[in-house]
DNA sequence: TTCCTCAATCGAAGCGCTTCGACAAGCTTC
DNA sequence: GAAGCTTGTCGAAGCGCTTCGATTGAGGAA
């Protein structure tokens, strides 16, 4: 029952160095400076007891938790495996600033963040897949807990905000098609559905892929086989010079790629299609596609990263954008 | 900055109640009997000031951390949709007995445990994808942390698990074959790393595919496409009335129904496939198949209620198998 | 009435840590 | 060689909570 380490308080750890226990925890701080030998001493009374601190001592004294909420979405929609990249790259990322990471899902709403807030139970938080008009912000905002927002709210004032730049994701896509001499091309992206929701996302790549060159279409579709292969059947029906497609909305692509095949089109000879989503999708249709991935552990990293800042008082931009990559296989 | 609830303590509360703090404690935790005019006060006062005690100050005090860690496989070839639907059923279980999630991934290995036991972080942990010969099993076992895992490791003697019943998902394919008149089935596994790592798992589908009842084969099998054509390919040939497979490997599905197609059999008239997997990989394929699926938040949900039982005190089954359902589209 | 019981409440003692001020030595500096 | 700095260390206070007696007053038994 009892192993090592088990119950082992600074004061056990002094008692083994012969110092005072404030010793032990400057030298564990690096708050004050100590001598070399004593700082020896006591770190070989840490190793040998095992000894941890006590995370609730620690947060009542010091006034930091040393954890960090995470707050996922659970609505559909989501992509779940992008999610998932995400929070164990946070855990990562945190846990080499020596913080840990508590889980919280988006159902506790602004309630939640009051709750984390007021028990002193994290010291800040991230908050992925941020809405235009999310109801948490205002809350956020009120609280005052240091926080980093995955996406941008339609008021962003005084928020640190971080998000792939979707306007050069889809700007990347049209130059990729324009580069293998598309004339024209589409893109096929998420359902209306998606559109209405959080404008701020879809309509980003929308308006980098429209960008300044040639003739483009923009075509929102469902994500069900059947709406899928109507939807590329009127797309080729309505632009018969169509030679290239975008498209951003992952479970689609294996539709899409059969409503080509079954209009004649030999993706990667005569036609070109490039994905925005995770490299899965991309992977495991035939042919391979090139795509633009949502960089889901870089973002998790930088957002753990400006966060750490925000808790040591240091500055950080209060939007970043993180420039997509065009995977070509 | 200091909104409401900012700052609050016990005392606060107290006061504006009328009463003593160690009074508004027991209001909160019902551990001694309290006047109903007196608690109505106290939860009044909590209310106005939404107040949430300080998790730090009560974890010292009441030695209960009300926080769980769950540990995340991070390794590749665990699906990260379901663990993510693991993660958030977790969560949302573990809210509702007031407890909080800590995450953390499983490269912090026995260490990491040792870690959160000793720094009292957390009451219990619940393990994921636990493998046969695990390095963390003797490590929890030493700590005497309560826990939970996900999977059976060889010697599960003393520790609480839960996971899938995989032999009577097996069997509940095999079924499904026959059912439809196939006379000779077959079960497409995994890669043949995944049998050599985790015996227990994969195993046991094999097993229970096998059964008593009829002729059945089982072929490990890559998951890169070209390995899946090649595999399907010889799988029909050497069983020329081979009528019905069974797919355990999520990414290998949409390749395997291609391949069928270059066969020539039509699935789901003169031929039947059945996947063993998350529902979004049998629903998008044409057609959609029927599956039987890792069901991720009834674990997820389990193991956590149980976990939430041993801090009480409360026994719990050492071993817990849950039963597959096969839905049929 | 007096004594006892029991329910309701209070006060104080920690839980294990960080941090602040104090205090010895060992240095400079004039 | 006294006055002033540093440097390294200690002791004590206190973070906000829970919990263990102790205490009070009301009601019942004698």
């Amino acid at each position: 029952m009892a192993g090592p380490g088990r119950g082992t308080t600074i004061a056990d750890v002094a008692a083994r160095a012969g110092v005072a226990a404030s010793t032990v925890s400057y030298v564990l701080s690096g708050k004050r400076s100590i001598s070399p030998e004593t700082a020896d001493r006591v770190m070989q009374a840490v190793a040998d007891l095992g000894y941890h601190p006590h995370a609730g001592a620690r947060s009542l004294a010091s006034r930091r938790a040393g954890v960090i909420a995470m707050m996922l979405p659970l609505r559909d929609g989501m992509h779940l495996p992008v999610l998932m990249q995400f929070a164990s790259g946070a855990v990562t990322e945190a846990r080499r600033h020596d913080q840990d990471v508590l889980l919280m899902t988006a159902d506790e709403g602004p309630a939640g963040l009051a709750r984390v807030a007021a028990s002193a139970i994290v010291d800040g938080l991230i908050l992925m897949d941020v809405e235009v008009r999310d109801p948490r912000v205002e809350t956020l905002r009120r609280l005052g807990l240091p926080s980093v927002l995955i996406g941008f709210p339609a008021d962003a004032e005084g928020l640190t905000c971080v998000d792939l730049d979707f306007t050069a994701a889809g700007r990347a896509c049209a130059e990729y098609l324009r580069e293998r001499g598309c004339g024209d091309i589409a893109l096929l992206g998420a359902s209306e559905a998606v559109y209405a929701r959080r404008t701020g996302f879809a309509e980003r790549v929308r308006e980098g892929f429209l960008g300044r060159s040639g003739p483009a279409t923009v075509q929102p579709c469902p994500d069900d086989p059947v709406s899928v292969q109507r939807t590329v059947k009127e797309l080729l029906a309505a632009n018969p010079d169509l030679t290239g497609l975008a498209v951003h909305n992952e479970p689609a692509v294996g539709h899409v790629m059969h409503a080509l095949a079954d209009a004649g089109k030999l993706v990667g000879e005569d036609f070109h299609v490039v994905v925005i989503g995770p490299d899965e999708v991309a992977e495991r249709v035939h042919p391979q596609l090139p795509s633009v991935l949502v960089p889901a552990e870089t973002l998790a990293e930088t957002a753990v990263r400006h966060l750490m800042r925000k808790l040591d008082g240091l500055d950080v931009p209060d939007s970043t954008l993180i420039e997509p990559q065009l995977t070509i296989r």
